[in-house]
DNA sequence: CGCTTCTATCGACGGCTGTCAATAGTTAGA
DNA sequence: TCTAACTATTGACAGCCGTCGATAGAAGCG
């Protein structure tokens, strides 16, 4: 059994498994993967910029901006749209010709909580 | 143009591409591409469940209690510990044959923002 | 010295992902 | 109606990622 004498003193339980540590319970495997789901909506470097431009965005913009402010291909930047739509993060409504784009005003706390990491 | 006539006004700017909506100065690349790494080092359930379990860990936690935790093989949690030591979340060292993993101390102030999600 | 235990690394494999070119669908305007 | 402009979808392809089995290295014990 591990143990960190002289620097930390560590709970002894029974175990079949494991180095006699007490871990905290995991958290609900639905609530885990929300937020891998969440954490992996944004784990691009396009959609993060994305993000930082809509939370600077006093109005809903327009996908051809997006289109217009990166160097990829239209496709492209209608499929990191979508992602972050799917993720709930993100909502957009046409008007005419135009596709306009805005955070989700119902997002999800956690949500929330890690577009404010994109505000700089 | 696109225009909101009735919901919004739009600022109509000079352009080449676009739809002459002003959009906010996009993130420093080398910032957008740190956010994302860091979102990538936590788009795993089986990672958020480590940084959870971490996050609630009075001790620095022995790498033998994941395996044991979850129902994955040791070369994964192996794995998946390495990554998030890459992405600069968690420390590890090494007692006698035992690998302990904590939170690391010197987290970036966005990383630990993002931890704190996980606190549940 | 051997044996056991724990951890990290390597090689492989299937699946997901970011990207593009091509295409289709929609709407506005001539 | 025909054309132009914007967007979404499809198909394809390369690269990354999570997982496993096998293996090697390190440390303690008899």
């Amino acid at each position: 059994m591990p143990t960190l004498t002289g620097l930390h003193a560590l709970q002894v339980f029974d175990r079949v498994k494991g180095c006699s540590q007490a871990i905290a319970e995991p958290l609900p495997e639905a609530q885990a993967e929300e937020l891998a789901s969440l954490f992996k909506a944004l784990a691009d470097p396009t959609r993060v910029q994305i993000i930082h431009i809509l939370s600077a965005a006093a109005e809903p913009v327009c996908a051809c901006d997006f289109t217009a402010a990166f160097d990829l291909g239209q496709p492209t930047i209608s499929h990191h749209l979508a992602k972050l739509r799917d993720a709930g993060l993100v909502t957009s409504f046409k008007r005419g010709i135009w596709a306009f784009y805005l955070l989700n005003p119902d997002m999800s706390s956690g949500a929330r909580a890690a577009v404010n990491l994109m505000v700089d």
